[in-house]
DNA sequence: GAATTTATTATCCAACTGTATAATTGCAAA
DNA sequence: TTTGCAATTATACAGTTGGATAATAAATTC
């Protein structure tokens, strides 16, 4: 009854890597399987680690869904605003279409990403944390898009580009949601380049050629 | 002790009542708490039965769920379907409209639909049914948006017409999701005049005034 | 080699799950 | 009224699972 005896062996690792692969490891078992597949002990199995470990991290399961959730989003949305950042700052046609391109592809439109928003969409209503988290990465997103498309070289109007932001927002959420969800539904692309298409269609605007991903090898259709 | 005595009292329903009844309650509560929130005593509650009565009208629970969710999706596109067969058959940018129209107000986008939408998003993943039941009417739609699209007075281009279908389904997905979720976040209307001005300018057409809702009483802006 | 702290182990305990069955009541026909 | 059936309730059950915790062992550091 009482052979324990061997022990699991383990590495010691820093915090922050532990911490790191404890956010992964529940944010994969949110996307496979919702949230309610992310239990700590899966997510310590997942993690290679022991349930109890997440307690030396976080102080509770909640604390470590609430972290893990904030680094996706967060992260999204910056790497959005850091391919924008890339284009020239007196270029507004040529920032606005690196924005939208670099949602479109990794690692911002990934199964894993989309499938952790799906997951935790429904979160929000309940648990005011996740409602925050959700809302400012949500609006600031949209705030960005908001900002370049009022930057555009065209008479101001406000109102217009409120509406504009919307759409083009709601056109990205639509296609980042099924590019992500069904990634062998579309060419590789596929999506980009109909979400680049559709937000110069919106604005009335061209996206210069480079700004789209190459066209794929071996057909000139 | 033993003084239970007083049973609940009731009343004796339809089969028809009491599984609209047990289906409503399994979706409000998949709408405002998730999948995890429809437990059998949950929904017996809100209903207004006791649990046992649910295996009384469904095999099991999951029967009840793959009902429950099967009948808010396909009466979507129902309704959809409905109020574009409701146009003139000889007017193609019409029925265009006033499909897009009938997305975008009840009974199609309430915070309900949008919430069981949301909740059950993730479940398509591992249960097979609801796979099916997911793919089937979201496929029905888009293919039904797409019909609309080719059918309007222009040169025939079918990969054209694919393209402008996944755009337009994108763009009113995502204002779907957003006007169902943040019903408060906009002008009454103002969610369906951005879809409509979307897909008319994705689709290089005009949609005519009356296409459009009532414009807000009291502000001409 | 001692001290420190990461990590493991084992367990707790409770809440809750869906299901099955038995007892009772409402209701309508006879 | 009485009878009988089916709708509904009530109770029981068997299992899972959830997150939390205290004590202990092993890495690493000094």
């Amino acid at each position: 009854m009482d052979s324990p005896a061997l022990r699991r062996p383990y590495r010691r690792e820093g915090e922050e890597k532990r911490r790191d692969d404890l956010i992964a490891a529940a944010m994969t078992l949110v996307a496979e399987g919702g949230p309610e597949a992310a239990t700590v002990r899966a997510i310590a199995a997942r993690a290679g680690v022991t349930p109890g470990l997440i307690r030396h991290y976080f102080q509770s399961k909640e604390e470590l869904t609430h972290a893990a959730y904030r680094q996706v989003m967060e992260a999204m949305t910056a790497e959005a605003i850091r391919a924008c950042d890339a284009a020239p700052a007196d270029d507004p046609v040529a920032r606005l279409a690196a924005f939208v391109a670099a949602s479109f592809r990794p690692p911002v439109m990934t199964p894993l990403i989309v499938g952790v928003w799906a997951g935790y969409m429904h979160l929000g209503r309940n648990d005011p944390v996740m409602h925050e988290i959700h809302e400012s990465t949500y609006l600031g997103y949209r705030d960005q898009l908001q900002h370049l498309i009022a930057a555009l070289p065209r008479p101001a109007d406000p109102a217009r580009d409120r509406r504009e932001a919307i759409a083009c927002n709601a056109l990205i959420d639509g296609l980042w949601l099924e590019g992500g969800s069904l990634p062998d539904g579309f060419a590789p692309g596929e999506v980009m380049r109909i979400a680049l298409d559709g937000v110069a269609t919106l604005l009335g605007i061209r996206f210069p050629a480079d700004a789209y991903p190459a066209p794929s090898p071996g057909k000139t259709d």
